[in-house]
DNA sequence: CCCCCAAGGTTATCGTTGATAATCTTGCTG
DNA sequence: CAGCAAGATTATCAACGATAACCTTGGGGG
């Protein structure tokens, strides 16, 4: 319409998301986003209300791109499902540099009404009660979300700093086992500690149903 | 010495908590901290290199503060000490407003070495192979973590905003549920999930050992 | 005793950022 | 063809982190 209508929302945001792969999320500004798309930066006003609410929508985009395993299949298992969505969850909060950290912020991560009852309605299914079933995906979810976080913030350095002037066993013990976990990588550090937390709420859901 | 002494690392970090408290992290400014002080921005630094690094004091700090379940009690069990540390770890982060914001951007919250060994050695004398008690160590502070970042950038709303036009059943359910949930509070929710947590590991411990 | 020097603090100023107000441009509609 | 509103613009703000350059003063060596 006016000025050749040269953006919109989803430009906007794909623009955004952009920035933050290649510069990570505090380089993201409005006037980097604007500069991107031929615009100035006030012109972005007219799309969003303010940085935050285009923020909110960039990890709205992000989870939506990524985070598809929101329901369960066919004769799915309550935990092969729970799994899956954390794994979907994990890698899409990963796919984009600083993306754990942007969407702890936001508060949207949390699935819809129909998602979550869904969600809810397999777990009782399967043994648990609403209470149980609504405490176990909150859990998972919290415990995918740390992950995501910490890995992503930790990546900085890279290597392994070890500074210390401890020569004797137990210390060089200890660099064995960094070294090993190090080796074993991210995703089985992340899947060690969903199987454990899978395993404890299966317990939880056969021998003490109900609250 | 020159213009009478009025400040040191101690008290700049302290006021940097004060105002944390008092208008959240985004609020706290070399300005808001210095003009606490009754001094001028620059001053600060002549004791710090910049916002990141007096940031990082202020996490450690906090740290030391409150978290100070770090190394197990004489005949204590595993779990039992794993979820005491867990503990601490959580309350250091919710004991300022946005500390679990702040604690996770700043990489200095993994144990020192001597208390990492302590820790591993701990586990490994209940069984553990030295990387299943590091993957162990891990995914307990993830979740931690994750639960206390959760935790404490959803109380925003403080109320349960549940924006639906359904009333059938399965929604009146759901609702019922998530009011349950609320009403048994953050430290059900977090406390249910470790358990379940630390149920899954001992598994681990006592059906595979090693790797 | 005094001088001087460095630790600690100050003023001035910079570039960047998010935000707002006021204005301009242009396609669509009546 | 008139004009209105969507969409973009310019101009400007206050706040922030950071840096340069200067001031102030206590304490130690000549």
């Amino acid at each position: 319409m006016p000025y050749p209508r040269r953006t919109d929302r989803d430009s906007i945001v794909s623009a955004a998301i952009e920035l933050m792969q290649e510069r990570g999320l505090d380089s993201v500004s409005l006037r980097a986003i604007a500069t991107r798309l031929g615009v100035r930066q006030p012109g972005l006003y007219h799309y969003f209300g303010g940085k935050a609410e285009l923020l909110d929508a960039v990890a709205e985009e992000i989870l939506c791109r990524r985070h598809t395993a929101r329901l369960p299949a066919d004769g799915e298992g309550w935990d092969e499902f729970v799994a899956r969505n954390a794994r979907s969850l994990r890698r899409a909060m990963l796919s984009v540099r600083d993306g754990a950290r942007l969407i702890a912020s936001t508060g949207s991560r949390s699935p819809s009404l129909d998602i979550a009852i869904e969600q809810i309605a397999l777990l009782e299914g399967a043994g648990f009660s609403g209470t149980d079933a609504a405490l176990a995906l909150i859990a998972v979810s919290r415990y995918t979300i740390g992950s995501a976080i910490e890995q992503q913030t930790a990546r900085d350095g890279g290597e392994i700093v070890i500074a210390t002037d401890r020569t004797d066993a137990a210390a060089s013990h200890f660099i064995d086992i960094a070294r090993q976990v190090v080796a074993l990588g991210q995703d089985h550090e992340f899947e060690t500690g969903l199987a454990a937390l899978l395993r404890g709420l299966d317990l939880r859901a056969r021998s003490a149903p109900g609250e």
